[in-house]
DNA sequence: GTCTATATGTTGATAGAC
DNA sequence: GTCTATCAACATATAGAC
């Protein structure tokens, strides 16, 4: 499958390849329309994007989805549902807070990093907050709710385990840590990778307790 | 001056008003310009929203900026010029390391806050990295350098000074530092400003010693 | 479910008059 | 320096054939 081009410049979506070639085509939209999102912003992205990549036409996109919204729509909530089943399986592992902490950022973070230097769903959907629709903007705050209390929970287990160390409530804390790596996904294009990894490293020693 | 239409949703920029007033024609688009690129993204705003706020037609603007990318850069380097005057300025002040960083973080992050949830130019221009031309990716980058260094700096004074307790390098620490404003930024505009309020005071929490 | 064809609006951009 | 007029390219979206 081609390449895409954006601004001028051409990318390479080829690592979505051996994904896409499982899905149906509705699924396929889906998932692609993620990818674009999250890399192009909602306005950076388009039908024809999406019509090129997968070798359909524009018309067989609006059969599935026929606004751009219903896309939007469905993207959110296909990404909400695979995180909600995704943690209650992270949750079901026997480990410490401090390693699910870990878990939950390589999951969520680092993968991003890894393909295309993406941003998560919920700092797409901040960046783009007022040229979305008001039902995706709604499904946005939604998702951001429940990313929000995931790592309150975690640190608040954490900090009752001694594991770690922090002033002020749980919850301001997991905004803390969640603004830094979403951050860092952002900074990471302009300035390489390694940003992301000193994040996620100043995250865990901000979490120690200081001699 | 009148309101500005984007994704079928009306934004009063009036606040701008004041400021617009003060300025030539040519000052007037890149101020204007920040503003939008800040609030709707590069791909999100266009030469017909800034015509119809300042009264005046598309082949003004073009007479001024003859593409979009020369406005862009225009929009970088003058925010970089203000913030390096800026800086320049505010260490001056016979201030101690911890009211400075605060004066920074105020200066740079507390006053987008207050004005329409604007995102920082930094941040902007990373969720937009891929869609906007090679010649602004540079400038921004750039820019991105100099804040980093500006937080490395103070965070390496206040240190030394023992204001502040952290782990870790300094340059890392004040990654991780900007990086959790900036996604507070994002996030304020799904889930109230209030979450900028948080992570600022969770940064000097996490930059206190520990019991 | 996918296609061709088409409608309608917007975008960035230019030519040329004043 | 600003205007009118106009452009080609692209956007989202629909009608109707296969």
């Amino acid at each position: 499958m081609s390449n895409i081009v954006i601004a001028s410049q051409s990318y390479s979506l080829d690592y979505l390849d051996n994904k896409l070639a499982t899905l149906d085509t509705r699924e396929k939209i889906i998932y692609l329309g993620e990818a674009l999102f999250q890399q192009f912003g909602y306005n950076g992205f388009s039908y024809k994007h999406i019509a090129q990549k997968l070798g359909i036409k524009n018309a067989a996109i609006h059969y599935h989805f026929p606004s751009k919204e219903d896309l939007g729509i469905a993207i959110i909530e296909h990404a909400r549902g695979k995180l909600q089943r995704w943690k209650t399986k992270t949750d079901e592992l026997p480990i410490s807070a401090t390693e699910k902490l870990e878990k939950y950022i390589d999951g969520m973070y680092g993968w991003q990093i890894d393909k295309g230097n993406r941003v998560c769903l919920m700092a797409a959907s901040g960046t783009d907050f007022f040229s979305i629709p008001p039902t995706m903007q709604e499904k946005a705050q939604s998702l951001g709710y429940f990313i929000r209390n995931m790592y309150s929970e975690i640190l608040k287990e954490g900090r009752e385990n001694n594991e770690f160390y922090f002033e002020g409530e749980p919850k301001h804390q997991a905004l803390n840590i969640l603004f830094a790596l979403q951050g860092s996904l952002l900074s990471a294009r302009l300035h390489g990778k390694e940003v992301y990894q000193i994040a996620k490293n100043q995250v865990f020693l901000n979490l120690k307790a200081k001699k």
